[in-house]
DNA sequence: ACCGTCCGTTAAATCGTTTTAGCTACATCC
DNA sequence: GGATGTAGCTAAAACGATTTAACGGACGGT
């Protein structure tokens, strides 16, 4: 029996199911030549130009009826690069993180790069677990989605939403003031002055900023804040925060300022969430919405639109943060992860979205 | 102990901050083994018995201290396991896929795996594509979310809410039947006849199991399905389909019912979205929900219960469906990705959960 | 004294790429 | 004619782990 290497041989080969089997070395045994010639063409390696266009596209085409495919942990750990990004997350339910992460999917899908994701629960040990394990498999950058560090990694890192000015980490973030200054601008011309604030929870990233506009625009326009009217949202301190917990703190906030004793014509509030769980809390207390009570929500979250009223709110460009996000650490890595030569921040245009939960003041 | 074979060197060493080039080797050379030995100890391979325990305790001491972590690339290149799964959805946006992400996500947390995302937008192509990049990084088995494919991958497969019965493939799916049947039930309790329901989009999984529930539950019933009052959403056929658009087309076709000449008293939707788009058509209308129409959903999406009123809606627990396929699958990989043993069909218990959106029919 | 068996350990092959240094022919130049 | 160059290719060494076959020595049995 003679092996007459790829002889069209009359017996009925089993025709291995081997997912891939093909390695470099087929292709070079098929036309007869050495492996390293066939990376050398494949790559378009400079070298190659020495190689002449007949040999080269002989081996283009024996790849392809081979239907030769690298074998990507080798290649990889040859070139000690995973073509892999890690994407840390408090969790993957609901709301800001999926909406940054849409568009973080949509930019990577551009290119050669996956993702993977780890969720962290606020919770920092694992959290840095998961940094951890995601340098363990070799990722070659971070993308952070309201997750707060306090030293960088030692990766390219774009964090969406996060709080601190990292050396070497880009931030994404929306303009807190110009956003609170149009939605209070907005109150305020409907006649509103007695405005309920919900703050953002302690561990939020944005909570601080976004606290400070807040400020900044009562002072330019003339609003008094009320610390009776001014809670403090927990987000769950450090545990697993479902958005059902969100709406149901929204709810218990909202009872809340009804009870403190002080009187307001209309709400802020920290998010969509919260505002949508407060509204409820308005409606069963037999206000009217937006007769008694105007409601302001921050996000945009997908059902925003479609509540009853339509819920005002404050859009964030969400999965455009994500796509810039991903962009942003793309084009870093394609730089060859140059030094830290990123930008501290990137600020997205938030945009007042006016539906049916805010109206003038009844006189 | 002396230190004398690391050199003990006086000059300052420059502390390089290579993440790890800390290797198998390193740890070798500091016990004075060889990396093989160190290899076997580590990995608790039974040929480690034959080596005392003094030994192993060194070893482990000195892997700790130079805190060896073992190259994910190298290590899987030669086991030949990525310690990774692929996940094919429609898009990360919203709703379904998010839910059972959730699920799935906490279930790999309990173990080695990653899990790698793509999505396909429901084309075909597309779809292919990632099956075959995924492949190309030697994922070790698929998780398919609503994502329907014609011929079974030559790799474990656990599909939640795939339509179709393949060799070799795993299906979570509710029982659709139970489901209908109970929210039917609950509205003929009400005293409904006339009931309008939205069929499903062509493509999407569950829509003809679905249906057929419908029918059946009807005939049991003994309730007339009036075609004009059963229309198919089309769900975007193949383009990319946000929740957004969801609602659009819920309110369409809720308008569509409101013309279509016939009177009803109740909508079943084929889900939340659509259902909560064809209430605000409704009431745009000036009806009253749920006095004049009451409506039924499907899902229990998170903002149900926070819509005005709330949503009566049939529960499917998407996180739990999200950590059965996790679960199945790991199970499976575990026991050696033996042949094709995996059940087919793996059920979960829908729930319907009453809120605000159903009530007596009103005389 | 010889054979077989453990014990403790390791050399070396392997996984599939990429890359560097270099080899063979042949042409060119002074 | 010898030095130099170049075109076309390849051998071999990485990358870092795992595994198999085997080795030297001790020991027990006949």
């Amino acid at each position: 029996m003679t092996y007459d290497s790829n002889s069209g041989s009359k017996s009925a080969k089993p025709r291995k199911k081997r997912s891939h089997s093909v390695t470099l070395r087929t292709v070079a045994d098929h036309v007869k030549l050495s492996p390293a010639t066939i990376s050398i063409v494949l790559n378009r390696s400079p070298v190659a130009k020495s190689i002449p266009a007949e040999t080269q596209e002989r081996i283009f085409k024996a790849a392809k009826e081979l239907n030769y495919r690298p074998n990507y942990l080798a290649r990889s750990l040859r070139n000690q690069r995973s073509m892999s990004v890690g994407v840390l997350v408090p969790e993957v339910i609901g709301g800001y993180a999926v909406g940054v992460l849409s568009g973080l999917e949509e930019q990577l899908q551009q290119s050669e790069y996956f993702y993977l994701i780890a969720s962290h629960g606020s919770r920092p040990n694992l959290l840095k677990k998961y940094v951890s394990l995601l340098q363990d498999r070799l990722v070659e950058g971070f993308i952070l989605i309201a997750t707060s560090i306090e030293a960088p990694l030692d990766l390219p890192t774009v964090s969406v939403a996060g709080h601190k000015e990292l050396e070497g980490v880009t931030n994404v973030v929306i303009d807190h003031h110009t956003a609170i200054h149009s939605a209070m601008s907005h109150l305020v011309e409907l006649g509103h002055r007695d405005i309920a604030f919900f703050k953002g929870h302690p561990g939020s990233s944005d909570t601080e900023d976004r606290w400070q506009a807040v400020q900044d625009a009562a002072t330019d326009l003339g609003i008094v804040i009320h610390p009776e009217l001014s809670p403090q949202l927990s987000g769950g301190a450090g545990k697993i925060f479902t958005p059902q917990q969100g709406y149901e703190e929204g709810y218990a906030f909202g009872r809340q300022l009804l009870d403190a004793g002080r009187s307001f014509t209309a709400l802020m509030a920290f998010n969509d969430v919260s505002a949508i769980g407060a509204m409820r809390a308005f409606l069963d207390a037999g206000f009217n919405i937006p007769d008694d009570i105007s409601v302001i929500g921050f996000d945009d979250i997908e059902s925003a639109a479609f509540h009853n009223p339509g819920l005002t709110t404050i859009r964030q460009p969400l999965a455009d943060m994500g796509r810039i996000a991903g962009k942003t650490l793309l084009d870093h890595l394609s730089r060859h992860g140059e030094p830290k030569d990123l930008v501290p921040f990137i600020h997205v245009d938030p945009q007042l979205i006016v539906r049916g939960t805010t109206a003038a003041r009844r006189s």
